[in-house]
DNA sequence: GGTGATTTGTCCGTATGTATC
DNA sequence: GGATACATACGGACAAATCAC
């Protein structure tokens, strides 16, 4: 292709596009300028499609397209019922996956409601043997958090420490607070490196009870293994998201 | 929780498991040796379930219960009409998205068999505009990625850049090995600096055609902003997977 | 816990313009 | 020019989720 032949070619698309932008182009620019000028502010809820309809002059259906491509860039997210709510910027100012620990507190586009957390023993399986290179007379410590919005499980999150690493420790397993300050710190000083998979997966009976969603749903799932300063791997940490509530970023350089 | 007292209770969960830990954990463990010790190598399909099943001594079911449990952690993925395979382990073993600069190349789980690429000049919308800090009467060259395994569309990716950037360049747009080199050394040699933004979403008409998925169907969206060394903004990417065939890793330190 | 109002999700029918052959 | 397919745009109707009372 030659390169004047291709300009003067684009230089035609632009003509076209002049005339015939689709209209729920413009409705989306009309929009994008009202968040950025801050007549919608973060987290704030528009106003409903029929009245937003009204004051844009258009259908509703041409505002939907619209607010889908607005969804589509993540600048807007929205929920039945409820309405369209303007994303909150928080996590893009913020710091992104590279400087985070644990995911769940950080990349929730919405406020949780409330935490759950459980403590549990268990002894390690073959495959977390291998990982946390152990052998099965050790035990392990099973952190579990349920991440809960508006009566709803969004996410699931399960952290294997071995005993031995924080037995020492003076910690009450019954002071959920302090015990997420405890491993937030544990973390912050033990750890130096995480290695994150991260992949979608169509979920089975154990998890979709877990999070309430039907079988085969698809969830984000973050498998970490976090390595000491020595390079000795000491915690795997599971991480099931519900898609809707979620975005996540990263900082690459 | 009196620690001690959690000590003795787990140790009764150890003893319990002993004698009821369920027969496909077992099988997981016994596949995930042979994997280990090389008897299913990288890449490589697993026996047929009904052979396999006969093989291990256990019901087809059973066995499926332990496929599922390698394919939750990402060690085997399966087709249907196919069979079952063992993960390529090259992505884990490299470099993560961390020293990554356009993933559709790196975190494929399956050799891609084609990969179309298309070049297109077209005006900026105000969202590009704004992203790249440019008026309206400036162009943007397109490409556009398509990734293809056996027939399928399988990932999607655009990469807009402003054309005063590389119009100085001597590009022959129809090679398009070359535009892929030269793409990949540019932005290896102007860019310091990635923003991705990571989700997961329900795609509409326009992308579910490009890969050939019905609507509404999930895919993972990463959305990226490349700056350059001075900070200024010259590339936006945007890549959506058919997550059954991607799986990513990130190395935090 | 039920009811009704509000809000988004979905679907239908109709009409128009554009691209392709 | 004609036939066809498709994207755009509007309006109406009902379903489903949410919330306030």
């Amino acid at each position: 292709m030659d390169n004047d032949k291709s300009m003067e070619k684009s230089k035609d698309l632009l003509k076209n596009r002049k005339v015939k932008a689709p209209l729920y182009i413009s409705v989306y620019g009309d929009i994008l300028n009202m968040i950025k000028e801050g007549t919608f502010k973060n987290g704030a809820k528009l106003p409903g499609e029929y009245t937003l309809a009204k004051q844009l002059n258009v259908s509703r259906g041409t505002l939907r397209q619209a607010l889908l491509l607005l969804q589509e860039d993540g600048l807007i997210y929205n929920r039945q019922g409820k309405g369209n709510f303007v994303t909150s910027s928080k996590a893009k100012i913020e710091e992104g996956l590279e400087g985070v620990f644990h995911a769940p507190l950080r990349f929730n586009i919405e406020k949780y409601d409330d935490i759950l957390v459980n403590v549990d023993f268990r002894a390690a399986t073959k495959k977390m043997q291998e990982i946390l290179s152990m052998d099965s007379s050790k035990l392990l410590v099973l952190f579990e958090f349920t991440y809960r919005i508006k009566e709803q499980n969004v996410c699931y999150s399960t952290l294997f420490i071995r005993y031995d690493n924080i037995g020492g420790f003076e910690v009450d397993l019954n002071d959920k607070v302090k015990l997420m300050d405890f491993i937030h710190n544990y973390i912050e000083n033990n750890i130096s490196n995480i290695l994150t998979n991260i992949r979608v997966v169509s979920v089975r009976d154990f998890i979709a009870k877990k999070l309430n969603v039907p079988p085969d749903d698809k969830l984000l799932c973050f498998d970490e293994i976090m390595y000491s300063n020595e390079g000795v791997a000491i915690i795997r940490a599971k991480s099931y998201f519900r898609t809707e509530y979620y975005e996540f970023f990263l900082n690459r350089k």
